[in-house]
RNA sequence: UCCGAAGUAGCUCAGUGGUAGAGCAGGCGGCUGUUAACCGCCUGGUCGUAGGUUCGAUCCCUACCUUCGGAGCCA
């Protein structure tokens, strides 16, 4: 008999029928009725499976009772209707097979009880087999294929963009070196300092910190691309919100304005989420019930919601005269503190709204330049709860004024060769924006800790597992 | 990096200037178609690290390490 898995037992098996399951165990119960439950989860939906081990199995005694927490098993029997309540069906068994022992029950870190967040921080291996990580885990899945699913239905083209870069002018943020130079005794040049030539590229290379810039090259081509993949900071970071290593997804469409963009955003937004409540019901009314009670409706509402779209000087406007008061004071030319994009989209617009055309000081040298010479075609989407969720622009396309840009910001335009190459050939109007994966995760189950809802978390003095 | 808080049993925590307890977990026994089961007994800790004050420190002081929260940066 091959095994099934439990969501497909637990879903669609029909009483009667006899399957074979394989998992790990949460919890054992014994009745001295002569039988024992056993709680069985093997990952593939929230609930475990309800088996019931009768006296009579031939291994109960030397098996069975001595099963414990996070022990693998693999048990054939008869689903039937459950006498108790709790569950509609569980399974029979007729054989009970332990796979793996847990060898010192008292010091296996994983207990029938809830543990804290930063507990299980430290059991990274193990905290897989939790409910809560267990479900995170089927969210980011849930979420990263609707993301592919979106884009592809629409035509766009995923395209791998490279972890390692030399260009050390991507933008902001501090980079990672990547190098097989020997630490100890590192090269020099005549002038003494480290001489790259010798490194494994034959120059500087980091890690990359947006695969914007070069999946803007495959948009000058292929027209609707984006990129999905890792991504790395090297602020020295101590928050709840950052990672040194995280997935970020970047759509870039050409032909298109900023309006195209921040349409695409509520659309790419409704989706994913939309696709989430539809998929994952059992995770969320999880997360609804342990950690935020008030995410799934948050999400329904989100889903449902026409976003409004409001010009950051009108944002600025509403900000002058809200009644409450600000720690960071307000004033057309600042960047929106998460206090008033909080204050924007929960309290005045109750609800997403795209704020475009931001300050050009505040924002990058490669959104495009607006007819006022004061503003630049720049979009943050904000929505209750969280803040800014994505952040985008129109790109500049006209190589006079990019070079304008790149000059004022005291940038070198020599660094940007291939980038102003494609300005230069058959440059078109195009716009994208970036949207963190764990950022959505976190606003989709209401985790406060972004180390949470990503397997294996990097972050400074973080890099375990 | 800055500000604040915390590090006591496998886990979650309480506690006192005279070297420590509870619940859960684990072991044994009892009971029960059980639902993080329940009841009894037992096992289990150089109280983050290094100094200092003191007759004596887990408790007071200093430094360091780590974690958590906030800020900055941002996704």
């Amino acid at each position: 008999m091959s095994a099934r898995r439990i969501v497909e037992v637990l879903t669609t098996a029909q009483v009667g029928q006899r399957v074979a399951i394989q998992g790990w165990i949460r919890t054992r119960r014994d009745s001295k009725a002569g039988l024992s439950f056993l709680a069985v989860h093997d990952g593939s939906c929230f609930e475990p499976i309800q088996v019931v081990a009768p006296a009579e199995l031939p291994n109960y005694a030397s098996d069975v009772l001595r099963i414990t927490t996070g022990c693998a098993v693999t048990i054939s029997g008869e689903v039937v209707a459950s006498q108790g309540k709790g569950q509609t069906v569980e399974l029979r068994a007729e054989s009970i097979e332990v796979v793996g022992w847990v060898e010192d029950p008292e010091t296996y870190p994983m207990q029938p009880k809830r543990h804290s967040m930063e507990y299980l921080r430290e059991v990274g291996h193990l905290r897989p087999r939790t409910n809560v990580i267990g479900a995170v885990t089927r969210v980011r899945h849930a979420l990263a294929m609707a993301v592919h699913r979106f884009f592809d239905e629409r035509g766009y083209f995923w395209v791998h963009t490279p972890i390692i870069t030399a260009s050390d002018a991507e933008g902001a943020g501090q980079m990672f070196r990547v190098s097989t130079l020997d630490l100890a005794n590192l090269p020099r040049t005549a002038a003494g300092e480290v001489d790259f030539s010798q490194d494994f590229f034959g120059k500087e290379t980091r890690l990359t910190v947006s695969g914007q810039l070069n999946v803007e090259t495959y948009c000058m081509a292929m027209s609707k691309v984006y990129t999905f993949g890792p991504t790395f900071r090297a602020e020295n970071s101590n928050t709840r919100r950052h990672l040194a290593e995280f997935w970020m997804i970047e759509p870039e469409l050409a032909f298109a304005d900023l309006a195209a963009d921040a349409q695409l955003a509520e659309d790419f937004l409704k989706y994913i989420f939309g696709a989430l409540l539809d998929q994952r019901k059992d995770d969320l009314a999880f997360f609804e019930k342990f950690v935020d009670p008030e995410c799934q409706k948050r999400l329904s509402q989100l889903v449902q919601s026409k976003f409004e779209r409001i010009e950051y000087t009108e944002a600025i406007r509403l900000l002058e005269k809200a009644t409450r008061s600000f720690e960071y004071p307000v004033s057309w030319g600042i960047d929106l503190q998460s206090e008033h994009e909080r204050y924007l989209t929960e309290e005045v617009i109750k609800g997403p709204v795209a704020v475009m055309n931001y300050p050009k000081d505040i924002k990058a040298f490669y959104m495009r330049m607006n007819d006022d010479g004061k503003t630049v075609a720049a979009m943050d989407v904000l929505a209750p709860g969280i803040g800014e969720i994505i952040g985008g622009s129109q790109r500049e396309e006209r190589l006079d004024m990019l070079d304008a840009r790149i000059a004022a910001m005291g940038l070198h335009k020599e660094d940007y060769g291939w980038y102003r190459d494609l300005r230069r050939y058959g440059t078109v109007p195009h716009a994208g924006f970036g949207m963190g994966l764990e950022r959505a995760i976190q606003y989709a189950t209401g985790l406060e800790n972004i180390r949470d809802v990503i397997p294996f978390p990097r972050a400074p003095r973080q890099a375990d597992f």
